[in-house]
DNA sequence: AGGGCTTCCCGA
DNA sequence: CGGGAAGCCCTC
């Protein structure tokens, strides 16, 4: 018998099976999915099987398998055509696919560590006569001993620790005791009762509405505060009864804290959890309950949809239009992608959520591709909070740069009333950029092509792309005049301005910079949620999923930087955000109030925002993209030519261009070559060519052509993403 | 990826 | 001529 092999090495060149005699004593056991121990070149790696065969070919001198790393751990089938099904569609490396989609603690090039974690317990040996016969002999000298004894007898077990080495070597040496291991999850939680829910006509609606024996795809159109998480509750509840799997997927680890915490008060220990926030004893942990089909509920991020869940029945993904299910690394997949494969593997729904779903999910929806569901209202007596715009222009004129008046009023009046606020920024440090007011000097990476940020705390400059960092001069580098300035506003500084203007109000910030260790988000939430501070800002992840009662006023400081990024979908993104964070306000039965400053108070998508009219703004992005041959009327696909030689990489993109120009259809528009919107990183040039395409069924096999052909060549790399995000 | 083998360039 | 860096190629 024969092994086909992928070796652990994330290498273009060696992005082949090697083939290895399987040995007798492997025969019985070895299957594919397994991770093994190969032989390659002159020492041992770790290698993944992806086929097992009676017949080899070749003439070429075969080595044999060494071992199998663990003989319990294999990815079964469905996983196994998931993951060709991830590398055809991506173009990634055939290793690197299957990586994917393991933990970090199973991937294939893994320390073989062991993460199982035990209780250590001793229980009294069997023979109670042996035991009897020690009391008596020795109950007037060893009197700790045989108080430790009778413990024993009375409770069956007790933990290694809670008893002195002295005596526990003392009855081990009289063999009166034994070792008992137990192994133990890190992660565990409890079920809480709870009474009947009652749900309002739009959850009936969505919930009976859901065929759980069909392969549809579904979208929950539900406004913030509408009870979508009750709705996969239910449903998932439904899927157990069938004695079927559930997976949920959620955007963020911030977001995870309160979804997380329902589950778990609804289904204790029948929920395995997957996100980066854990550590990778966790991961292990949960993945190990999956494997063991100790659980039916998945709940995770992107990569949770390639747990090994049997007899899957509902895939949900929760904030479908969230832009963190698109992997920006290399698997360049989309998590909608990986859970339609499985609904159709499996013959089960997909069901989305949004308030303010992506243009392309709509559009299949009122297409009829997807199955609409509308959840038009919040439940209970919560209402939308009232939204307005504030110039900012205007208040400029007063002097007012940070805060608007309103604003400012609005927040005095919050603190007073003992209520509590959210405000946005979203960008986090201090400031944008610093640059002279005399000459003109801005600071700009000598390797990157992209200006510096200002980070106060350490008084440098960083750049975000390749680290490179400078200290701040005194006066600019460039003209020397002491007349360098800071532009723009980070939250590190917004910060500081509230507490200058609110000394008394307790401020917390929550952005990539406060969140860094571990369990920091869920500190932050917790906090905020007691009520231990007033305010609450940060950067985006402050805008979705959390539900606070006491909120009554959301702020957003300055809403025209996302919607002057230029790039097609900053008008959706500004509407999702702004809409998510405006749903923070008023989610009990205090109204809510939501302030947004701007310097385009008449901008459409604002208005649209201030209305809670996501149809308005669906239909004016919807003829804004046909006018522009944008998504959802096409797919794109970018193709990256990069390069250490700038010429060499000039030449192949024109050389990209010329053989796709051949290969596909008529109808499909090509753009470009240009430059990559950043054209320059860690000194490697940047060429792109953007695709634009209807149907078009020789692309693919073009581009995975074209793949292959720039895989053997070292001087060049080729960066191919189906559905890019950022164009 | 990483190791071995070939090539090629330039020194004193 | 010789050593060392650079390029090339192979790994079941």
């Amino acid at each position: 018998m024969y092994a086909e092999v992928l070796i652990e090495y994330n290498a273009k060149a060696v992005d082949k099976t090697f083939t290895y005699l399987i040995p007798n004593n492997l025969k019985d056991i070895i299957k594919v999915g397994m991770k093994v121990f190969v032989p390659f070149g002159n020492k041992e790696i770790n290698g993944f099987v992806t086929n097992i065969k009676n017949e080899y070919q070749d003439s070429y001198n075969l080595k044999s398998i060494s071992h199998i790393v663990d003989p319990s751990f294999c990815l079964n089938k469905e996983l196994m055509t998931l993951g060709s099904y991830l590398q055809t569609k991506t173009l990634c490396t055939k290793i690197s696919a299957y990586q994917t989609m393991l933990p970090s603690p199973l991937k294939v090039k893994e320390q073989k560590s062991n993460y199982n974690k035990y209780l250590n317990y001793i229980e009294l040996i069997s023979d109670s006569k042996k035991i009897d016969e020690y009391i008596s002999q020795h109950a007037t000298r060893r009197k700790k001993q045989i108080e430790v004894i009778q413990k024993l007898r009375h409770e069956k077990r007790l933990l290694k620790s809670s008893i002195t080495t002295n005596i526990y070597n003392a009855l081990k040496e009289e063999k009166l005791i034994v070792d008992i291991k137990e192994q133990i999850y890190r992660l565990s939680n409890d079920k809480k009762e709870f009474e009947k829910i009652s749900f309002s006509k739009d959850q009936l609606f969505a919930i009976n509405n859901i065929d759980l024996n069909s392969e549809k795809t579904y979208l929950i159109h539900g406004v913030t505060g509408s009870g979508k998480t009750e709705v996969y509750i239910e449903l998932i509840k439904r899927v157990i009864k069938k004695n079927r799997t559930a997976i949920l997927l959620i955007p963020e680890i911030s977001l995870t804290t309160q979804i997380v915490n329902k589950f778990y008060d609804h289904f204790g220990n029948d929920v395995a959890i997957f996100h980066s926030g854990l550590s990778t004893g966790e991961k292990y942990d949960e993945y190990l309950k999956i494997l063991r089909q100790e659980v039916h509920i998945v709940i995770g991020t992107r990569s949770a949809i390639f747990t090994p869940l049997k007899n899957l029945g509902i895939i949900i993904i929760d904030e479908e239009h969230s832009e963190t299910f698109k992997q920006d690394t290399n698997p360049r997949y989309h998590a909608l992608d990986m859970a339609e494969f499985r609904s159709k593997y499996n013959h089960i729904p997909i069901v989305l959520g949004s308030a303010t779903p992506s243009l392309e999910t709509m559009a299949r929806a009122l297409k009829g591709v997807y199955q609409y569901i509308s959840m038009p209202n919040r439940i209970g007596t919560s209402v939308l909070p009232r939204v307005q715009l504030v110039d900012m222009i205007e208040e400029m004129k007063k002097r007012n740069v940070i805060f608007s008046s309103i604003l400012k009023d609005k927040i005095t009046d919050r603190l007073n009333k003992k209520e509590q606020i959210i405000l946005l920024l979203n960008r986090r440090g201090y400031s944008t950029i610093i640059s002279c007011k005399s000459c003109g000097y801005t600071y700009k990476c000598p390797y990157c092509d992209i200006a510096m940020t200002y980070h106060k705390s350490s008084n440098n400059l960083r750049c975000h792309y390749c680290g490179y960092t400078v200290f701040k001069n005194d006066d600019c580098p460039k003209c020397h005049e002491k007349a360098l300035t800071d532009y723009g506003l980070g939250t590190e500084k917004l910060e500081q301005e509230i507490k200058k203007l609110y000394p008394e109000a307790r401020v917390i910030r929550m952005d990539a910079d406060t969140t860094r260790n571990k369990g920091a988000h869920e500190d932050i939430i917790n906090k905020f949620k007691n009520h231990e501070y007033d305010i609450l800002l940060g950067t985006q992840m402050i805008s979705k999923g959390l539900n606070f009662p006491l909120v009554t006023l959301v702020g957003v400081i300055n809403s025209d930087a996302t919607l002057n990024i230029p790039d097609f979908r900053s008008g959706e993104r500004t509407f999702a955000l702004l809409s998510q964070v405006s749903g923070r306000a008023g989610r009990s039965t205090i109204p809510g109030e939501v302030i947004i400053q701007t310097f385009n108070p008449d901008n459409f998508t604002l208005k649209c925002v201030k209305n809670h009219d996501y149809m308005k703004f669906y239909n004016y992005e919807m003829a804004n993209r046909h006018k522009l041959d944008y998504p959802p009327y096409y797919y794109l696909t970018s193709v990256k030519i990069t390069s250490r030689d700038y010429k060499l990489a000039s030449e192949e993109i024109t050389k990209v261009k010329n053989y796709l120009t051949n290969k596909i259809n008529k109808t499909t528009i090509l753009l470009g070559p240009t430059t990559a919107s950043i054209f320059k990183i860690n000194n490697i040039y940047r060429f792109q060519i953007i695709i634009k395409y209807k149907k078009d069924d020789n692309l693919f096999p073009a581009l995975k052509e074209l793949n292959e052909l720039y895989n053997l060549n070292n001087k060049v790399n080729i960066e191919i993403d189906n559905n890019p995000l950022q164009v």
